[in-house]
RNA sequence: CGGGGCGUGGCGCAGUCUGGUAGCGCACUUGCAUGGGGUGCAAGGGGUCGGAGGUUCGAAUCCUCUCGCCCCGACCA
């Protein structure tokens, strides 16, 4: 590609709607431009990337046996009624009508379409295991999109369905994905971890995610060098520890603490560490109004722990102070476990507390040196918080680390919970009809440019991996218009590099060196050439990796064969 | 949805409080010079100030309504 057949407008600011280094990077650079909220024009630049994700995950897939069809955005009501999440799906799935008053929605995952496929397509268990998949365009009206492509409500997705006559065909046609999807993000370069996670309401028994580790990610993820341990940490189970609490030494006693409601200004207050204070919190129940949580102060409420327990509201609902006032009969701010007349939970690593501060369920009152049993009997004990770093793995290997991470891919076993809701079964070999076990695999294609941009950049802009820069080269020649060695050079090189399969962009435009070398850093081309004439003269180019700190001088004759084994 | 903020040329912003008919930087066009890290000078093009209604002799500015966008939001008791 020569610069000056190619449209490129890049930013030196940062627009102002941009918060991640991705998303601002991706506008300067000119990948995608915002139409409307959450949803986004790739611009040339960035479909050149985008192909080159897809045609690895293509590759990857088509290794794995899968094959690939293509299933329609809008779909049905129909469909999903039958599945039952036109009702559970909720407001993220845009729903609209035709000119017939029909209903339909678009797609935010295929499930329906892809069993409504194989009900009708596959009658044997001889046609099975099959796998399809398709690269496609979804939809989710998130309440929130942000971070550019990283949240968007219109997104490509890589979704694959797998077909299979029992468990054990889905367990190995499930580690093949696995085995795939370890191969598409080595090959994507990107630093990445598999980790447990929340099989959800979609069901089924086992389910992992892909995350690309950095800063910026919305999950976190908890991890065990020593024993390989990985898991989203809203999964983890946290293993009983601590042991029995240490002997009372502290006397009981009511202190005043006057509109000290928040665990921070406890502590201040009181100058007491939130891990020696018992914070109280309370949500919906089943059977009584109100279910009171007690964690310590620095611990976080794990919701689908919270969910699991008998007796509390699904979905999780904290109480607002109103219903708190009603349920308990006191202020938020001043609750605690003694003589509070709702049912109860203790987080396992609260029990082990002694000496400690909790309200006093009257308003402006805290206890102090309260001690479990002597002074308030140990309710129910449960595990209800999120993994903190330190804590020790399930696996038993050691203390976990915690990162964030941005899910780039996630596969699961879904068992019959679609083929038994519509009746997608195949004969097998009595001649009986079998629902089929099914497993699905995601990825999102879009979300990994931005993914990319995320681990790997600086002050200059963006660095791509090689296997999805939009180019691999950029030449750059000097004084162009005034050097007609330099100009015949630069395109001599320019086709050289093209016949041996490089994708090379010439920057033939009538800029300074120093314009060029900026956009090139901006754009994060891997590899950059320029040309000048003396250096020419002499058999010799400059080359520098985007990676690299300082040029280096090779020789004109060996750039071809040089650029090839650097990229390896 | 609740809370906060912002809509002025493609991008980043000033002007709004205190009403007087729109400005700066980048980008773009032309010319001259310059020519190895976002070059200088000069001359240009481009904006119904998100939209509608109102107040006023006069509205980007004041009032009402509306649309769009961005940020935060279980709780941290």
């Amino acid at each position: 590609m020569r610069l000056t057949n190619f449209p490129l407008t890049t930013f030196k600011e940062v627009p102002a709607e941009a918060e991640v280094v991705s998303h601002q990077l991706m506008l300067r650079a000119g990948l995608i431009r915002r139409l409307a909220s959450g949803l986004y024009s790739w611009l040339p630049l960035g479909l050149r990337v985008l192909h080159k994700v897809e045609a690895i995950i293509r590759e990857e897939m088509d290794r794995a046996g899968a094959l690939e069809l293509l299933m329609p955005v809008v779909q049905p009501a129909e469909l999903w009624r039958e599945s039952g999440r036109w009702e559970e799906y909720g407001p993220e799935l845009l729903r609209l009508s035709d000119r017939h008053n029909r209903e339909f929605c678009l797609g935010p995952t295929h499930e329906e379409v892809i069993t409504e496929i194989a009900r009708n397509e596959l009658k044997s268990y001889r046609q099975l295991p099959v796998n399809y998949y398709q690269i496609q365009t979804k939809f989710r009206d998130e309440i929130r999109p942000r971070f550019g492509v990283m949240r968007a409500r219109e997104f490509t997705m890589k979704d694959a369905y797998s077909f299979h006559l029992d468990e054990a065909s889905l367990l190995e046609g499930y580690e093949t994905m696995r085995v795939a999807y370890d191969r598409i993000f080595k090959r994507l370069q990107l630093e990445f971890r598999i980790v447990q996670a929340d099989p959800g309401a979609i069901g089924g028994s086992r389910s992992e995610e892909f995350h690309v580790l950095a800063e910026s990610g919305e999950d976190a993820i908890a991890y065990c060098e020593a024993d390989g341990y990985a898991a989203n940490v809203e999964t983890v189970a946290i293993p009983a520890a601590g042991g029995p609490p240490d002997e009372a030494k502290a006397d009981f006693e009511l202190v005043h603490t006057p509109d000290v409601r928040t665990m921070e200004e406890l502590s201040a207050f009181l100058k007491v560490e939130p891990a020696n204070c018992l914070k109280t919190l309370v949500v919906q129940g089943t059977d009584a109004p109100a279910v009171a949580l007690l964690l310590r102060g620095h611990h976080e409420l794990n919701r689908l722990k919270a969910e699991a327990l008998p007796g509390v509201a699904q979905p999780l609902k904290m109480l607002g102070t109103t219903e708190v006032r009603d349920a308990t009969g006191c202020e938020p701010g001043f609750l605690g476990p003694k003589d509070l007349d709702i049912p109860l939970y203790v987080d396992q690593a609260a029990v082990s507390l002694s000496d400690f501060v909790c309200g006093a369920n009257q308003a402006d009152h805290h206890f102090r040196g309260v001690n479990w049993d002597r002074d308030v009997p140990v309710p129910e004990v449960a595990d209800l918080r999120n993994a903190v770093a330190g804590d020790p793995s399930p696996a038993g290997g050691g203390p976990l680390v915690i990162a964030r991470g941005i899910e780039v891919g996630h596969i699961f076993q879904l068992g019959s919970r679609y083929s038994d809701s519509m009746k997608a079964t195949v004969l097998n070999k009595d001649g009986k009809a079998n629902a089929v076990q099914m497993g699905c695999y995601g990825i999102g294609v879009t979300r990994i440019v931005a993914a990319a941009i995320e681990q790997n950049n600086d002050d200059h802009g963006i660095i791509w991996p090689e296997a999805i820069a939009p180019f691999d080269v950029v030449l750059i020649p000097i004084n162009m218009d005034k050097s007609y060695r330099v100009k015949e050079a630069a395109d001599t090189l320019y086709r050289e590099l093209h016949d041996a399969g490089f994708d090379a962009l010439l920057d033939d435009r009538s800029q300074r060196p120093g314009v060029k070398f900026a956009d090139a850093d901006l754009l994060g081309i891997p590899h950059r050439l320029v040309i000048a004439e003396k250096a020419w003269d002499e058999g010799q180019i400059e080359y520098k990796s985007r990676r690299a700190a300082e040029a280096e001088m090779i020789p004109v004759a060996s750039v071809a064969k040089f650029l090839a084994e650097t990229r390896e």
